[in-house]
DNA sequence: GCCGAGGTATGAAGCGCTTCACACCCCGGT
DNA sequence: ACCGGGGTGTGAAGCGCTTCATACCTCGGC
């Protein structure tokens, strides 16, 4: 199922080691190990809105996001989709696949032109069992994903509209650590909609208001936050009762 | 803020053993192991409706469940709870604190008079790294709990309340893996709604309305579901519709 | 043997969201 | 230069759920 075009270049291996080498995961490893690790691993460009995996396919490997971002989503049998989570660079996900060996329970689509790393299940798993200490990072990664997970749950049983957009929109903001507030994210209302679990009018509706308000901009594919401290506020109080 | 009360007996070692002996994490490990694991382990009685932990404790150790049952909660700012899960007679739980030493995200408590194992962190992690094999069992829980949760949050999006009723019945009739169809489960309504998310009311009004059908019987604290083939329709096709 | 707490049952009112319908706009492809 | 698809904006209608109110029942404690 997975489309993953794309050339295998031997450019750039100097970046491609170096996600590796700043990567939390591996950052403690010897150059060497690096090395031997970077010999496993392949790169794939994929163009915006292209699949990278499907629900049900089998877990190929571990990815990594060299440029670019990728969501992964799932979809219901009426066709709507929730948007899990979104990966930008220096991330890597498909991990429990990986891990467990088990088929993707999840769609992973490009958001934007991509380049990938990818290392394959056969590769990594013998690399994995001879270095503990990196076990022990996934464990830790896999540990921040079901709290973040759980946290979702919450999110969506307890939370309203306002304050999950809220929520979602510093989310989407913030990610990117180093931005300068007021930087624009680029994202369909319809994905921002799928990660809040609401339906794209609802969505649009209440961004609209922010708008008026002056705490959002919006244009065609991106959103950017103004007053991130209104909406923290929002977040916090779980209502969008401004005073002002 | 746990509370466990509870006596230090040296009494019925062989149970508390057995329990590690048949558990899918320690089952290949060797007699002087498990000997081994059980003299850091310590044993707790819990009466019905105690703490056992609460969100932001300190991560103590892991947990197993010996007799009884417990479940692992959230509150809300406005004091309504969600269930994340209900752990039985051979289950461990805590495991994510356990891992990455990391406050509590949740309370635990004894849905009945319950006794526990426990293993302090501090004698498990070391304990850990000289067993890999162990740690991979733990990735494996790890990613399988991600897979529920994800499939939760897609649930509580997706899903409407007669779907997530089905399903949450199902699940706890059929966890227990040994027992005869239409036996009864221990569990007050308001518990079942708090793990599908919905209101006390709405659950016990669909509840009613399949007692009516005759696929489920109601007792005062307790559930038991005649008909799993009715619910499970109603869980796969997403709705309560019924033509007879 | 009473009394209070918590579990269950059920109708009425209301609200937050979805769904539907439609319009406009931008952009890329032929 | 057109045309179509997808992103956006917005009101109207409706529905599934919550909330509120109220009642009864059961059980354990004094």
């Amino acid at each position: 199922m997975s489309i993953l075009g794309g050339k295998p270049p031997a450019e750039r291996t100097r970046d491609r080691l170096s996600l590796l080498r700043n990567h939390p995961l591996f950052q403690d490893l010897p150059g060497s190990v690096i090395e031997h690790l970077g010999s496993y691993m392949k790169t794939r460009k994929v163009p915006r809105g292209a699949t990278i995996f499907t629900k049900g396919d089998p877990g190929t490997g571990l990815m990594g996001v060299l440029t670019g971002s990728v969501k992964v989503s799932v979809a219901s049998a009426e066709g709507k989709d929730i948007v899990l989570n979104i990966f930008r660079e220096g991330e890597v996900f498909g991990e429990i696949a990986l891990l467990d060996g088990r088929p993707r329970t999840a769609d992973a689509t490009a958001m934007s032109d991509c380049e990938l790393i990818i290392i394959e299940r056969r590769d990594f798993v013998p690399f994995l069992s001879g270095h503990p200490d990196v076990t022990i990072k996934f464990i830790e990664i896999l540990c921040s994903r079901l709290r973040r997970t759980s946290e979702q749950v919450q999110d969506v049983t307890f939370l309203n509209l306002p304050t999950r957009l809220a929520k979602a929109l510093l989310q989407l903001t913030s990610s990117d650590q180093g931005g300068a507030p007021g930087r624009k994210v680029a994202i369909t209302q319809r994905e921002i909609s799928q990660m809040i679990g609401r339906s794209r009018e609802s969505t649009n509706k209440q961004l609209r208001a922010w708008v008026k308000r002056g705490w959002v901009r919006l244009e065609r594919g991106g959103v950017s936050v103004v007053a991130p401290d209104k909406l923290a506020a929002i977040a916090a109080e779980g209502s969008d009762f401004d005073p002002s």
